[in-house]
DNA sequence: TCTGGGGTCCTAGGACCC
DNA sequence: TCTGGGGTCCTAGGACCC
């Protein structure tokens, strides 16, 4: 018999870790903002009621945030951070092997509890005692019937936030009432093609016939049609898997319009690539810079530029990074008569971004027998990286990213964001008015 | 005027090899 | 007219996740 798994997730995550610091965002519409104040990414329960979609662009809830007084925030990603680093402490103490699969939702190894839903219970409790974020619990055999539960739960508040489907009838019982499109795995696609053939509910996914579903989905919704009878293709993983790739990617708060702004924005996305590749221990084989107009705006003339280049010795140094940026950059702009890096025709670059891959960890750093020059001092680099840490983030950058005293029209716009209450008490209110 | 960011996995098809 | 078979590796693109 599988090991039960269950897992945990927080309801409206962004909201409420906004709603552990300001009492007044509580029993009010809320939403936050995705980078660069976009869309909607998070939505409290009202505002939720209220209509307001998943990833809809906040111009078009204008109306909707001022007749109903939505309270709008843009994303604070230091605080959900520090926030979900303390949900997880809380889940440590209530199981020995805790999966992290996103900023919001943990897997927990149940096994070995007499009586897990009261286990569940307590844990959900003490998670919002000591972090104030309110988290449900759906607990199986397998990961997708444990999302099941957990989506179940979600939406029938009777159950109290906690679920246990590891009971077959239990599963029997409940399973038609879960949609296909809310399933773990199927996604838009999939849901219209099943559509097509009569499969609506997770009790008739279950049931369809495994050779059907491969060759309807892939070898992925065989799989998910395998986990809903309770065998487990998915396993359980607590070791933290190694990263294959790495991005950094922003739309910029105003449009770009040369090379000069461009190259400011690559310069602060291969900069904190760089960063983070150092905070993981690793160094990068190839890069990837890249830059285009606004999807949305195709009456505008359009350019996508992507370049890939090596870099060689593999290196997590910045200014290896920013020196491959640039080579990216200049080659993937649109050539004219003259000046070679004017813009005559008028692009505005809504979006740019820097992608490494071929990660590897520092100490497997193959040795090359011709490198283009003397290995720069890695001491700078860790100058860099204190600095910014003890003086917060971007204290000392690069001169090619733009000063705050020039104007870094490139860099997103966050005109609501709170402060971050956990991570830097210059921004607290009471030690501010001092 | 204004539309997010960062990942993973899978498949098909081409290049290449013997 | 008739033009092998089987393997690996790489890449681009699709689908999906939160």
């Amino acid at each position: 018999m599988p090991k039960p798994i269950a897992i945990s997730d927080s309801a409206n995550f962004y909201v409420s870790a906004e709603r552990c610091f300001d009492p007044a965002l509580r029993g009010v519409p809320v939403i936050v903002l995705s980078n660069n104040d976009g869309c909607a990414v998070a939505r409290s329960d009202e505002a939720k009621a209220l209509g307001v979609k998943m990833g809809e662009p906040v111009f078009k809830l204008r109306d909707k945030i001022r007749d109903h007084g939505i309270r709008v925030l843009s994303s604070n990603y230091t605080l959900y951070g520090d926030m979900s680093r303390r949900v997880v402490e809380v889940y440590e103490t209530f199981s020995p092997n805790v999966e992290i699969y996103s900023i919001d939702e943990s897997f927990l190894d149940f096994s070995g509890f007499r009586d897990r839903d009261a286990h569940a219970r307590s844990m959900k409790t003490a998670v919002t005692r000591l972090t104030g974020i309110p988290v449900r619990v759906g607990i199986a055999r397998t990961k997708t019937l444990a999302k099941c539960a957990n989506e179940l739960a979600k939406r029938n508040p009777i159950w109290g936030g906690v679920l246990d489907l590891c009971d077959i009838a239990a599963a029997e019982a409940l399973l038609p009432r879960v949609a296909v499109g809310d399933i773990w795995g199927v996604g838009r696609a999939t849901v219209r093609k099943l559509d097509a053939i009569g499969i609506r509910s997770a009790a008739e996914l279950r049931d369809m016939p495994v050779r059907q579903a491969r060759q309807l989905g892939t070898v992925v919704l065989e799989r998910t049609v395998a986990e809903l009878r309770g065998t487990p293709c998915l396993s359980f993983n607590d070791t933290v898997p190694t990263r294959k790739g790495l991005a950094v990617t922003r739309s910029a708060g105003e449009p770009m319009c040369d090379f000069t702004t461009v190259m400011a924005a690559l310069t602060a996305h291969a900069t904190r690539a760089a960063e983070k590749l150092r905070t993981h221990g690793l160094v990068a084989g190839s890069l990837t810079a890249f830059y285009h107009t606004s999807r949305f705006r195709t009456e505008d003339p359009t350019w996508r530029a992507s370049r890939t280049t090596q870099l060689l010795p593999m290196s997590q140094d910045t200014f290896d990074l920013i020196a491959a940026a640039r080579r990216c950059a200049e080659a993937g702009w649109p050539r004219c008569e003259g000046d070679a890096f004017a813009n005559p025709w008028g692009f505005r670059f809504a979006k740019a971004g820097v992608m490494l891959t071929d990660l590897l960890p520092l100490a497997d750093r193959p040795a090359t027998l011709f490198h283009p020059g003397p290995e720069r001092d890695p001491a700078l680099m860790e100058a860099l990286d204190v600095l910014n840490a003890r003086f917060g983030r971007k204290s000392l950058t690069l001169a090619g990213e733009g000063t705050a005293a020039k104007g870094k029209s490139w860099d997103m716009k966050a005109g609501h964001r709170s402060p971050r209450w956990t991570t830097r008490i210059g921004e607290l209110p009471i030690v501010r008015a001092r």
